[in-house]
DNA sequence: TACGTAGCCATACACCGTATGGCTATCGCT
DNA sequence: AGCGATAGCCATACGGTGTATGGCTACGTA
């Protein structure tokens, strides 16, 4: 098969992938080139196109690689505010790990698909237990996502907690605390 | 001092500028490069540069008139729910004008100044109004700012109104309500 | 043994931001 | 009037990017 003559093995997606991961964590998705990628992992730039369609198609799959090791948290016996903070607090704990690669996503929605595995599954049944009817629970998903998300934009942009991480934690709190008030109709 | 021989006239900050956010306008920031907004002017592409310091001042500046042109309603005789409501309008508004910007500006903080003027001016007494107490004024605008920010996000990826752009309205409306209700404490 | 092909690589193209340095026309000053 | 400073512009060049094209090698199978 004509294997790297600067390498042993030939090249497997899943390296390439988890490679161009490190280097997104490294050094932000900017810091992502085909060209550094091969140098790292000691091979032709054009060798990469064996295996990837092309460097859009090179992030979103390792955006799905990075939403598949989101720590999925659900107590199914606990209360449902108890259950939805948790969830808010996974998701912070991703966004704070590969912040880039976040804000990649958030730019480029396309990058991963709609409302199926991961989150939406944890998500929906909190919303069943909070009461909310099914016809809304799918937009109502949106917007708490869309509050949540926006809150760990804004803390990643070094507000909320500009100097003490303690205090950034507290606001984080209470903004889930705001949601948790907000959340059942009246 | 040797005009340019193709144009008329010298270039102007102003004419840089409103002439890089009309590209923006129409093909988003990565459209925008220096080599395509001087052939649009008729100019050298280096010559741009003795009236910008780069191409990144140059975004930063553009994101500024564009701040500027935020339409900020306040009606000081109305309840401050009311003029929340009115405030994230405007800013939906914005963003919608400019998508493209606005997820630049997500990405990159450091493009606007801090807390003063604009929105924040307008912000803090509403929530002086709603009860909030000052020394939490700046962190819980900041969290209704991620919120609204987050919202807006999530709307331009599709979500809420996928089809319908009245449903979109009305789901916006509806999160504008969940976020009033959670903002008085118990 | 012959062939298809999987994997790799060298080269090239068009684009990007911008450092460097030189040209010219205008201004203020002597 | 003469002259230096300077503002504005431009040509060239460097190092970077993504990727199209086409050719090489070595293996699996028939």
């Amino acid at each position: 098969m004509a294997v790297s003559a600067r390498r042993g093995a030939p090249l497997t997606p899943e390296e390439i992938h988890s490679t161009a991961l490190r280097l997104v964590e490294e050094g932000g998705v900017e810091a992502l080139s085909m060209r550094k990628l091969a140098a790292v992992l000691d091979v032709n730039p054009m060798s990469l196109y064996h295996h990837v369609a092309n460097k859009t198609a090179l992030i979103s799959q390792i955006c799905q690689t990075m939403a598949g090791r989101l720590a999925l948290p659900d107590k199914p016996g606990s209360p449902w505010q108890e259950r939805l903070r948790d969830l808010a607090h996974a998701y912070r704990r991703m966004v704070h790990r590969y912040p880039s690669l976040w804000a990649y996503i958030h730019t480029h929605p396309e990058t991963v698909a709609d409302h199926q595995g991961g989150i939406w599954d944890v998500l929906f049944p909190i919303l069943a237990d909070a009461g909310v009817p099914e016809e809304e629970r799918t937009t109502t998903a949106d917007v708490l996502h869309g509050f949540v998300a926006g809150l760990v934009v804004t803390e990643r942009q070094g507000h909320l907690g500009r100097d003490d991480p303690a205090q950034a934690d507290r606001v984080y709190e209470t903004a889930i605390d705001m949601i948790i008030r907000g959340l059942p109709r009246p």
